[in-house]
DNA sequence: GTAGGGTTAG
């Protein structure tokens, strides 16, 4: 590459400096290719339209909007013939820059307008959060291929749409568009978060079939996919077998093992990757301190909090004194953490308080989660789950009176509550229950399983935990609440409706409750006991939110299974879920590329 | 010699 520079500054080709600035884009050396154009300029060399093409994606990848300017600057004074790649690189660079008035204006003074023009608008719009304008635009591109519709998936999957993701991939698939690694990246993030195993695994086919790239990307997608599906093993494979890996590896590694409960190989990780000198960032860090919390190591997640900065020069930020607050207070050191949040050397958010409010609700601290409550609302007045979260602790701890003039507060203050609601897939079909659904085809044989459900539980010793329901009626009652739980009748509707070596694995958007917690835990118990033969390998790796129990932690640890993600609004649901039905095994059936979806409804 | 999309937490 020096060769070639000096060679450079011996030639007035431009073609040869244009070489040389596409070897820089293409090995991302951005600034390299600026640097370039500087130099090009001092010489007085009249670059062509392909050096100004150039120049403009070295800014766009560098967010340079400055710069970026100076380059529209050169083209209007310079009356360089706009051609359609030259406007399209234009685009590409102030959508990048988040400027999507200036992307827009010269989109709309395009004569001419092919692919490439409209995809950065698509993906400009995802970029600033403006995913419906985004689709508009999707919506009415005369043509589209495989880069505008992962772009348009991947722009859902950044405000957390993932339901929305997946049913623009059926779409995708139907449209006999073939996707690429990248397409594949996206979809298995949006099952990561949805906990779709079997889509997960009908895409790995699907890249193995179809001799998809299986670069680093997709085998950190696919590790992260299977984590966040609780399978351990199958994360630990593609991890054996990548032949390349980078420091998002290590850090899928490290996190996964620690949601899932196995903190000390967490920590092994992180010494190897230490050891194999990759630097860890400040999400490894994450990674680390989740690991220490799920496995109840203070002292251990202490040192690394100090040791982040002292040793590796990486300085906390909010999410890591998040993540040591949730450390202690799990622990029961409510004090503790609150003098962290106290200390720390920037404003406290929203979830740094949550979490010490989190660690109120297991320890039963009415006074300090009032004060969190209180921290949390002047922050987001409109969180509708810290009031909930409050409710449940006046209910745990009688607090009846205060629990009455709370509810009235959310009814004053219009407060909605988030709707719980478990989903579970179900041989390719996501399945979504609400508390004391009754909108289910099957509901009937839910129910009756719930019943009997409950008499075996009880059978068992079980009695219900009705701390948390802040209702202040009778026993009775509240037991009745209690099992219409959306997260009940989701197991329920899995016992009766998959084969008996199946894992039930079920996705929550809200915490569970204690009850919940432990009926899920005494469900795969029971179930083994008296049916062994059958349940086995249910029981084995069933229930995978509790994951992080098996290994003797315990309620403490879980909450964090429940991976919490946006799930639109029930009112919403119908027409935007449908196409949700992802029947998987249909996917499946034609030759793994263009096939038909039968469509499905979704109950809500 | 030429343009567009990708991974990690709470």
């Amino acid at each position: 590459m020096a060769r070639g520079v000096f060679d450079l500054s011996q030639t007035s080709d431009v073609v040869t400096w244009n070489v040389m600035m596409s070897g820089y884009n293409r090995i991302k050396k951005f600034i390299e290719s600026i640097k370039l154009f500087d130099e090009m300029e001092r010489k007085g060399l009249l670059p062509t339209s392909v050096t100004l093409v150039l120049v403009l994606s070295a800014c766009s990848k560098l967010k340079d909007l400055d710069y970026g300017k100076r380059v529209h600057m050169y083209v209007k004074e310079c009356r360089v013939e706009p051609s359609l790649m030259l406007e399209n690189a234009l685009i590409d660079m102030y959508a990048a820059c988040g400027k999507m008035d200036l992307a827009l204006e010269i989109f709309r003074n395009m004569k001419t307008r092919d692919v490439i023009s409209w995809t950065p608008i698509v993906a400009g719009f995802t970029n600033v959060g403006e995913v419906d304008l985004a689709r508009k635009y999707f919506d009415q591109m005369p043509e589209r291929d495989y880069v505008s519709w992962t772009a348009m998936i991947d722009g859902y999957i950044r405000v957390n749409q993932f339901k929305e993701a997946l049913a623009l991939f059926r779409e995708m698939q139907t449209s006999n568009i073939k996707p690429d690694e990248f397409t594949m990246v996206s979809v298995l993030t949006a099952c990561a978060h949805l906990g779709a195993l079997e889509l997960g695994e009908w895409i790995k086919t699907y890249i193995d079939k179809n001799k998809i790239k299986n670069d680093v990307y997709v085998g950190n997608a696919l590790i992260d996919m299977y984590f966040k599906c609780g399978n351990v093993e199958k994360a630990q494979r593609i991890f054996k077998e990548m032949p390349r890996i980078d420091k998002f590896t290590w850090t899928a590694m490290i996190l996964g093992l620690a949601i899932n409960g196995h903190g000390e190989e967490a920590l092994d990780m992180f010494s190897e990757m230490l050891k194999a000198s990759i630097a860890p960032d400040e999400i490894t860090f994450i990674g680390v301190l989740c690991a220490c919390t799920h496995t109840g190591m203070i002292d251990m997640g202490r040192k690394f909090f100090t040791g982040m900065a002292s040793q590796h020069g990486i300085e906390p930020n909010v999410a890591h004194y998040g993540c040591l607050v949730d450390l202690l207070g799990r622990a029961g050191h409510l004090k503790d953490a609150h003098e962290v949040i106290k200390n720390m050397p920037m404003k406290p958010n929203s979830i740094v308080w949550s979490a010490l409010l989190g660690a109120c609700r297991v320890h039963k601290d009415v006074e300090m989660a009032e004060m969190a409550a209180k921290q949390i609302l002047e922050l987001e007045p409109e969180n509708g789950a810290v009031y909930v979260l409050l409710c449940n602790i006046y209910a745990a701890c009688k607090r009846w009176e205060n629990l009455r003039k709370l509810r009235q507060l959310m009814v004053d203050r219009g407060i909605k509550k988030t709707p719980g609601c478990s989903l579970i897939e179900m041989s390719g079909i996501v399945h979504e229950f609400v508390a004391g659904d009754q909108s289910h085809p099957q509901s009937k044989e839910i129910y009756s399983k719930l019943d009997e459900m409950t008499r075996d539980l009880k059978f068992a010793g079980y009695s219900p935990d009705t701390s948390e329901i802040s209702l202040d009626v009778g026993e009775e009652d509240k037991e009745t609440a209690l099992n219409r739980h959306s997260e009940k009748l989701a197991i329920a509707f899995a016992l009766f409706s998959s084969g008996s070596r199946v894992t039930i694995r079920i996705v929550k958007n809200l915490r569970m409750c204690v009850d919940c917690h432990r009926v899920a835990k005494l469900v795969s118990k029971i179930y083994n006991r008296e049916e062994t033969l059958n349940l086995e390998s249910m029981v084995q790796s069933s229930f995978y939110f509790m994951a992080g129990t098996r290994n003797g932690t315990d309620n403490t640890s879980m909450g964090h299974r429940m991976k919490s993600y946006s799930t639109p609004h029930h009112q919403n649901l119908g027409a935007k879920m449908k196409l949700n039905a992802l029947k998987t095994s249909d996917i499946w059936s034609a030759d793994l590329v263009h096939s038909q979806f039968k469509p499905h409804r979704i109950y809500s």
